[in-house]
DNA sequence: TCATTATGGAACATCAATGATCTATTTTGG
DNA sequence: CCAAAATAGATCATTGATGTTCCATAATGA
């Protein structure tokens, strides 16, 4: 059986359409991440497609703004399994998982830059249980007692994203090259959340 | 001489005004934080006036955010200057800017909720030298050697102000109480950028 | 009490983003 | 090369937020 083609799905989209939809979405993420307000005009532009074909794929600004979240969460879910979260020690895991994030920086960046489309994302990662897998892994850690226990495992996790995020952003933004980002994020993370035995340097 | 009021305050707002005004700027930043594309008419309503006396004093939307920032970048300059950031050691000193720094979470909340307002934020804290009392700080615990040194400051600064926010967010949400999320961030704070010989609790 | 000040609400004009429709062109795939 | 699919671009109607004006009331404070 072919493996890049769903055996069930239905009509399948044409290569060109399935192209095309990806450019929106791509584009939209990267632009609403910096600019809530972004313009749909904008978006088709920075598309490199027509206002009008934009129009085509998505009725409305909502569904656009639905299908972008959806979009950008199955990346990171997707890249969240490639992780392979539950081999190794949670630690070494950690830091592939951190790494994997900040290449899908910019879906990150957009989940989270809204609180809106941030509590929309949340909501369907508890339906769904896309993201759980990371708090997953942090319990595992914790109950494994490789991470810091005199705070919530939900704490934790709060304080992965907000790094993650603050990382991405420094990035973003010029202010780190990415290596070193990435480095500072492990180094603050791990010993924030005070991994036992975590004596120096996790480096490149 | 009078101690509240400045000197040469030209014409001086009415008691009334005063209070209206503030009214709006607190309900604005507020609500703002949540919902970044909140209504005029919703504004208003929140901060129980009518959205005819908004208009009449923030002639226009645009101005209106910009009151909004403004305010809050004061509302927090003046928290900080109130932790006495040049005081005692590093440390201590952190731990008293991070509990007075929940004492402004809305107004924090509002500032880090949208990369344009956020950019408008920091771009007047460059000019005026507002927050930079806590780079300051930063860079002094650097220089004496009680912050991790491995990374940049400016880092530190991130991991500061992401976790600030991360801390403000799970009180906001009802995911922590105050107090338990306040010791949350000081831990992982304080171990995150690696104090040398904080051995154990911070606690209450 | 009374003049002043501040407010709320209705009503209206404007405007930009949106979304819908049509047609001419281009691209794709056979 | 040709039919089908996909697209761009122009045009137009709709709509909701915005900003403005006017007037009647209410609060303030001397």
């Amino acid at each position: 059986m072919p493996s890049t083609v769903p055996p069930h799905a239905a009509p399948a989209e044409s290569r060109v359409r399935a192209r095309t939809r990806r450019a929106i979405l791509t584009a939209a993420a990267s632009l609403l991440a910096r600019n809530r307000g972004a313009t749909l005009a904008e978006i088709a532009e920075a598309a490199d497609v027509g206002r009008t074909s934009l129009h085509r794929y998505f009725p409305d600004r909502e569904s656009l703004i639905n299908a972008v979240i959806q979009d950008s969460a199955s990346v990171m879910s997707q890249a969240i399994q490639e992780a392979r979260l539950d081999d190794d020690d949670p630690v070494q895991t950690l830091r592939r998982l951190v790494a994997t994030m900040f290449d899908v920086g910019d879906h990150l960046l957009f989940l989270f830059s809204d609180p809106g489309v941030r509590a929309t994302f949340e909501n369907l990662s508890e339906q769904g249980a896309r993201t759980d897998a990371v708090a997953r892994l942090i319990e595992r850690g914790c109950a494994e007692g490789v991470f810091d226990s005199k705070v919530s495992s939900a704490w934790i996790e709060s304080v992965f994203w907000a790094l993650i995020y603050a990382g991405c952003d420094a990035v973003h933004k010029g202010r780190l090259p990415r290596h070193q980002a990435l480095n500072s994020v492990l180094r603050s993370l791990e010993n924030g959340i005070r991994i036992k035995g975590a004596g120096e340097e996790p480096d490149v």
